[in-house]
RNA sequence: CGGAGCGUAGCCUAGCGGUUUAAGGCGCGUGCUUUGGGAGCACGAGAUCGCCGGUUCAAAUCCGGCCGCUCCGACCA
């Protein structure tokens, strides 16, 4: 991609309003912009990097087989009255009219659709266990939207509901599901821990929140020193040592990132989501459900995960994984430039190019800002060595690689 | 929804009753000079000062209402 034909630009200036780092960083290095409060709009850098995050948790569902599917935003108001939920969820519903004056939500969640599809096709202990999942939209009235991408009123989710025939499949789902979770925020470099929650307006009998320690977070989590325990500070009142293994214990701020709930019977019994066990009896389906929110995910790797001059872009979900300055318009720094950047999209790299006609200063600034891992500079100096000089965003020093293998070179870090 | 604050050019700000033409910076356009850490000079385009009403000889500036946005509180992925 040339930088020159990008639809994103990189701000100088920024308003005094903004505060929290991964709403001002996002901002700067154009990757969102806020068309009303809570609502954000995903430029092209930004959406690369929300696709690249939706990608890397399919891929975490796809193996644990859990199936994806799409479901709609427009869910007529029965649906949301055979649970009692059409007026009590927290935060509340966004509503409209059709032309007919039938009542429908915009959904803030999945429990009422996905049991009704479940109640259409599940019949038998046979058809057990399920599992699907979307990535999706989600639409939440709430009184106050805050830092950026970090609540907003429409977002990205992905939602996964589980169906089970028993206690026991149900609890083994559960911890797979925990487990990958956890990787999913491994491969973005972040440090969760899961505590016990409320189950809020979703419900169910147990719940468990997956909490990323962060300056700019709203809840407050014990966290152990030393093994992964954490605990909800309201939940838990004041301990002194970890439960789990004795060492001490700190409190931290944390962004609350994903939340896990065993459901039961609650939707299935309400909705009449019922299948045949092996002695012939009716029974309720088991269920459980699981949400990650996309674009918190990615302030939230923000966050954690920036210095003063800008983003730093964990390799899996970066917009790109190589920037390749071309510094002055020199005709051979530019042929070297486009050569270098053809052979490393050759080799299936993800290169922004910049090739604009501006100062070398100010490309070094936006790369900085917009954080992609590797970047590369081909310049009248680098030339003079026959090569193309390599610097990693979380590295201060700078190598020479000659021209005829740095692609082969970068694709061999890169894996 | 309670509390606080803010709306001036595409963006960031100054001005907060009276230099009459609303100021500066960024960005943008044209030309020249520059090119390893947000370059320089010159010229130029760009604003019904959020909206409506009121006070006044005079309103971006004071008052009221509305709209929008931000932050703190309660809630959430």
């Amino acid at each position: 991609m040339k930088q020159s034909k990008l639809f994103s630009k990189t701000k100088k200036e920024l308003s005094e309003d903004v505060e929290a780092a991964s709403h001002k960083w996002l901002l700067k290095g154009d990757f969102i912009d806020q068309l009303s409060s809570g609502i954000y709009s995903f430029l092209p850098l930004g959406w690369r990097v929300h696709q690249k995050i939706e990608n890397l948790i399919r891929e975490e569902m796809n193996k644990i087989g859990a199936q994806e599917v799409f479901l709609p935003s427009l869910q007529p108001k029965q649906l949301w009255e055979e649970t009692d939920r059409w007026g009590n969820m927290a935060p509340p519903l966004f509503k409209l009219e059709d032309q007919h004056e039938r009542e429908y939500a915009l959904g803030s969640t999945h429990e009422e659709v996905i049991t009704d599809l479940a109640r259409k096709r599940i019949e038998s202990y046979r058809d057990l266990p399920q599992a699907v999942f979307q990535i999706q939209n989600k639409f939440r009235n709430e009184v106050r939207a805050t830092g950026g991408l970090l609540r907003t009123r429409e977002f990205m989710m992905k939602d996964l509901y589980s169906f089970h025939a028993t206690e026991k499949s149900l609890d083994n789902y559960y911890q797979k599901v925990k487990k990958a979770y956890f990787r999913i925020f491994d491969s973005c470099n972040l440090n969760a821990v899961a505590v016990e929650a409320e189950s809020g307006s979703i419900g169910g009998s147990k719940s468990e929140e997956f909490m990323i320690e962060s300056p700019s977070g709203e809840d407050e989590v014990l966290i152990c020193k030393n093994c992964n325990f954490g605990a909800n500070t309201e939940k838990v009142g004041e301990l002194n040592e970890c439960p789990e293994c004795g060492a001490e214990l700190e409190h931290k701020n944390c962004i609350e990132e994903a939340h896990a709930f065993y459901l039961g019977d609650k939707y299935s019994s309400e909705m009449g989501a019922t299948f045949t066990d092996k002695n012939g009896e009716e029974e309720p389906l088991l269920m459980g459900c699981y949400g990650i929110g996309v674009g918190r995910l990615m302030a939230t790797i923000v966050e954690v995960s920036h210095d003063d001059k800008g983003i730093i872009w964990p390799m899996r979900v970066a917009p790109f994984q190589v920037h390749l300055l071309q510094l002055g318009d020199d005709k051979k720094v530019e042929k070297t430039a486009k050569k270098v950047t053809k052979s490393l999209q050759e080799a299936g790299i993800e290169v922004l190019y910049d090739d604009r006609d501006k100062s070398a200063g100010e490309k070094f600034a936006d790369a900085d800002l917009i954080g992609i891992p590797y970047r590369l500079v081909v310049s009248e100096k680098s030339l003079e060595e026959d090569s193309v000089e390599v610097k990693m965003r979380v590295e201060d020093e700078t190598e020479l690689i000659s021209t005829g293998k740095i692609a082969e070179e970068i694709e061999n870090r890169i894996k």
